[in-house]
DNA sequence: GTGAAAGCGCTAACAT
DNA sequence: ATGTTAGCGCTTTCAC
C-alpha cells in the first residue's frame, strides 16, 4: 500500500516505538533522535494511518453534529460556533442534514455507537427525549441544542421560548393591540409548543382571552405562513397583530398581505423569531427574537469536549442563553394614532 | 472495553467470520445461520467498531468537503447537494470550513493523505491549481467547484463566469447604459477576476471602452460593496450602472443608494452574482446570475465516487452547468425612458 | 532514551 | 456454508 511507520523506522535506524514517540510530541526522545526522525518522516512523504491510530487509541478525535437543514441560516450559525470550538480542540466535526427525517437521525445516532465519532451534538432533535436519554445511559457522550433533555449526562443549551414569548406579547399589547394570533411550527416541535405556551401565558398577562381558533399551523415554512395567515383572514376573525413562531412564516405573512393590500404595520403588526437576515432588509423591517446561535453551539460543544475528556460529572448542564427582542418597522406603530 | 464480534461469534457458536458476513451481507450464509447471528447481535446490542472496519478495509465511506464559509447560503446549497448524493451512496460527509484561511485548508487536505476520509471535495479552494495539482499526483481522489483545475484526475465542475458576465453587460447595454462600473472580489479569486474579464469581453462586444479607473474592489463582502460603490460616487466619474462580481456586494450598493438618495434602478442599475435569496426579497428585486449551486455539488460528489470505485480513467471530466440571468426590477428600465 | 512485542477489532484469503 | 488464520498500522506497556 503506501508508506507505513515501520518503513520510516527502519530508514531511521529506530524502532516503531520511537518514531511514533515523535510524532506525538514524547518528551523522552533526544533532540537528536527527534530531528533525525523527522527528517526522514519529510524524505518519505509519511502519513499517519487514521484509522490504525483511531483503533488503537479508541478515539478518533470527530465530534457528529446533528442539523434538521444546513441550508437554514439558523443551524449554519450554530454549525460555525460549534466548528470553530471544535478546531480549537483538534477536533474534526461530521454534519449530518436529517433534513427532519427521523431514519436518517437514527443512523446518524448510530456513528457514536460505532465509535466513528466521539462525540456527538444533536441540534433541535427529531427523537424524543427517551430515546436520546437511552443513548446517554449507555455510556456515549452527547449534548443536545434547542431542548433541555433532562438527564444528568447531558448538557443542553437553549434559550427561553416561553418567556421571549411573553415579551413578544407584552410587546404587542403595549402598542395596542388586543386580537393576536399565532403561527405555529410542526406539530410536534417543542419550539413550537413552547412559543405557544408564552403566546397564552403573555394574553392571560394582560387578562385577554386565549382563543384556539386565532391560532393556526404555518408548518414553520415561508409558505406554511402565507398558507396559515389567508385562512385567518378568510376566516373573518378580527385580528391586528401576528405572532409567528419564526421568520420563516411572517415572511409568508408578508407576501400574503402584499396580495391583499394589507398594510405593515398599520393594519396588520408582525413579530417573528429567528433574526433572520433577510428580516432586516425587506420593508418594513421585520420584528423578531434574536438568539445567539453562535454561542449556544461554541458553549456547548465546548462543555461536550470537557466531557469527554474528564472523569468527574457535568458541572453545569443546563445552559438557557438570553434572546433578545428586535423591534422593527413591522410592529413599531402604536394601534389607534 | 464493549463487545466485539468474538463476543457475538462465540454466544451464537459460530466463528467470526460468519458474523462478519452476516454483518456484510454476504449470501453464503444460510437464512437459519443468518438468524442465529442477528438474534444474538440484537441482544448484546453490538455494534461493530468503525475504527477496525476502516483500518482493515482501507476506506472510511467518508468524503470531506471544503468550503470557504459554511454560513454563506452559496456554499450551504452546494453543501446539500453534495450530502444528499453521498447519503445515497452510504458516505457520510466531513465539513471542513476555512474560513478562507489557507493554512485551515491545508490541515483539511491533510485528512485526505492520512486516510480519515476517501475523498475530497474543493469548493473555489484558496490553494493554489499547482498544490492541489500535486496532492492527486500522490494518487488521492479530490474533485474540485468553482474552478477548473487542469489535471486529468481531477472532476471539476463550474460555471462560465466570462461567459455570463457578457450576457449581464449586453443585458446592461440593451437598456441604454453605456457607462457601467464593475465591482470585484477579492484580487486573487479566479471568479472575480473572470467575471472582470466577461465585463471586459462585454464592453469590447459593443465597441465601449474599459477603464481601469471604473473597477473598485468590493471584496465579496457587503460592507466592501458599500465603500466600493461610495468611492466611486465620490471620484465623480459618471456611471449609470453597476454589475457586482457577487450580490453581497450589490447589496452594499442598495445601502449607499439608500444614504444619498440615488434611485435605483433610474439613476443606477444593479446586477449581482449568485442569486442570494436576499435579492428577491427587497426593493427593488435584484438583478442577477443564478447558478446552479445543488447541482454542482450532487454532480461532482457523484463523479468522485464513481471514481474512487473504479479503476478506469475519469471519462468526462469537465462539467460546465449553465447559469441563468435573472432580470429584476434593480436593472429592469430603460436609460432615458 | 530506546526497543521488542502484544494487541486494538475487524475482514478476507484460504481451507474444509 | 462455515472456520482458521493472518494481518491492516498504529500505540503502549514492559524491558533494557
Amino acid at each position: 500500500m503506501s508508506i507505513r511507520i515501520a518503513d520510516v523506522a527502519q530508514k531511521a535506524g529506530v524502532s516503531q516505538a520511537t518514531v511514533s514517540r515523535v510524532l506525538n510530541g514524547s518528551d523522552t526522545v533526544t533532540a537528536r533522535t527527534r530531528s533525525k526522525v523527522m527528517k526522514v518522516i519529510h524524505e518519505l512523504d509519511y502519513q499517519p494511518n487514521a484509522a490504525a491510530k483511531n483503533l488503537r487509541s479508541q478515539k478518533t478525535m470527530t465530534i457528529g453534529v446533528i442539523v434538521p437543514d444546513v441550508n437554514n441560516a439558523y443551524y449554519a450559525e450554530v454549525i460555525k460556533g460549534i466548528a470553530n470550538v471544535a478546531y480549537a480542540r483538534k477536533y474534526k466535526i461530521i454534519i449530518c442534514d436529517t433534513e427532519n427525517n427521523k431514519d436518517k437521525e437514527f443512523e446518524f445516532v448510530n456513528l457514536l455507537m460505532n465509535r466513528t465519532i466521539d462525540g456527538l451534538v444533536m441540534v433541535t432533535p427529531n427523537l424524543l427525549e427517551d430515546e436520546i436519554k437511552q443513548v446517554a445511559a449507555k455510556g456515549y457522550s452527547l449534548a443536545v441544542i434547542g431542548k433541555d433533555i433532562q438527564h444528568e449526562r447531558i448538557p443542553c443549551a437553549f434559550t427561553n421560548n416561553v418567556k421571549f414569548s411573553i415579551e413578544v406579547i407584552r410587546h404587542l399589547v403595549e402598542r395596542g393591540h388586543r386580537d393576536i394570533v399565532f403561527l405555529s411550527g410542526y406539530a410536534d416541535a417543542v419550539d413550537s409548543m413552547e412559543r405557544l405556551e408564552g403566546y397564552m401565558k403573555g394574553l392571560k398577562e394582560h387578562e385577554l382571552p386565549f382563543r384556539p381558533e386565532y391560532v393556526e399551523d404555518g408548518n414553520f415554512s415561508e409558505e406554511g405562513g402565507y398558507d396559515a395567515i389567508k385562512r385567518l383572514m378568510d376566516s373573518g376573525l378580527p385580528f391586528t397583530a401576528v405572532y409567528a413562531a419564526n421568520d420563516e412564516m411572517a415572511l409568508g405573512v408578508y407576501k400574503a398581505c402584499k396580495e391583499r393590500g394589507v398594510r405593515i404595520p398599520e393594519d396588520l403588526a408582525v413579530v417573528g423569531v429567528d433574526n433572520n437576515r433577510i428580516g432586516s432588509y425587506i420593508l418594513p423591517g421585520l420584528s423578531t427574537v434574536d438568539q445567539p446561535k453562535y454561542e449556544m453551539g461554541a458553549v456547548i460543544v465546548e462543555k461536550l469536549i470537557d466531557l469527554m475528556n474528564t472523569e468527574d460529572g457535568p458541572g453545569q448542564r443546563i445552559f438557557e442563553i438570553p434572546s433578545q427582542l428586535i423591534i422593527r418597522g413591522s410592529s413599531d406603530y402604536r394601534r389607534g394614532e
